[in-house]
DNA sequence: GTATTTTATGTCTAATATGACATAAAATAC
DNA sequence: GTATTTTATGTCATATTAGACATAAAATAC
């Protein structure tokens, strides 16, 4: 598991402390938080290309930009229908959520 | 869009009588529901090549069985994190899922 | 056929996610 | 530098989702 993505795991809440704590970690739990977190850079990502500010993603998913902001985060709060109801906003579509997910694993 | 999917969606609850209804979902609402079915359709397939019962999955993931039902018939009551949780609980992994919702776009 | 297993549907309470708001912190402009 | 914009964090009430249960319906075995 790379630095970054950790840090990026640590920050947002998830039991990442160490590799051990990792190793308490069901694959399921494993997989599905490492889903989140490609899910919510892809967020961040696509937003940018856009030109978007969090705000402006708020606007648009009907949401504020505090939650926006617990998205790119990856906060233990957001589901995984928001994070795709951003990124679908935000304009990416079903290829790009695909290759975010299948991105995940790596 | 194919019969069967269609078929699929209004037996889950969707509103998607006809063509013209489709109309009135935006791209965004169109996309959830076909990655949703998409998801669907990819667990009671894993869960069948596992030879799984719905109660069996529904015990690995502390659930019940009928809620694997709803599951599976893309319930609008079911969220893509469930969705998701029972395909790793059904021994699919990140690139299985990743390929179930590449194909909700066909 | 009918007994048995499996799946589907409806509904209720408890758990979780959400939008909203306040406010802090960081980044950017000037 | 500081004013302005943008992003981050904490909290709360409301809304949505989940597991559970009852029960019906379908499928399979015999």
């Amino acid at each position: 598991m790379q630095k970054t993505k950790r840090k990026a795991l640590e920050n947002a809440g998830w039991k990442v402390g160490s590799v051990t704590d990792f190793l308490e970690l069901t694959p399921e739990e494993s997989s599905l938080i490492e889903m989140r977190l490609a899910l919510s850079q892809a967020l961040q990502k696509q937003r940018k290309t856009q030109h978007l500010t969090q705000v402006d993603l708020a606007k648009r998913l009907g949401s504020s930009q505090s939650r926006v902001a617990k998205m790119e985060a990856a906060d233990a709060s957001v589901s995984f229908d928001l994070l795709i109801r951003g990124l679908l906003v935000a304009g990416a579509n079903n290829t790009d959520i695909a290759r975010a997910i299948g991105q995940s694993s790596k």
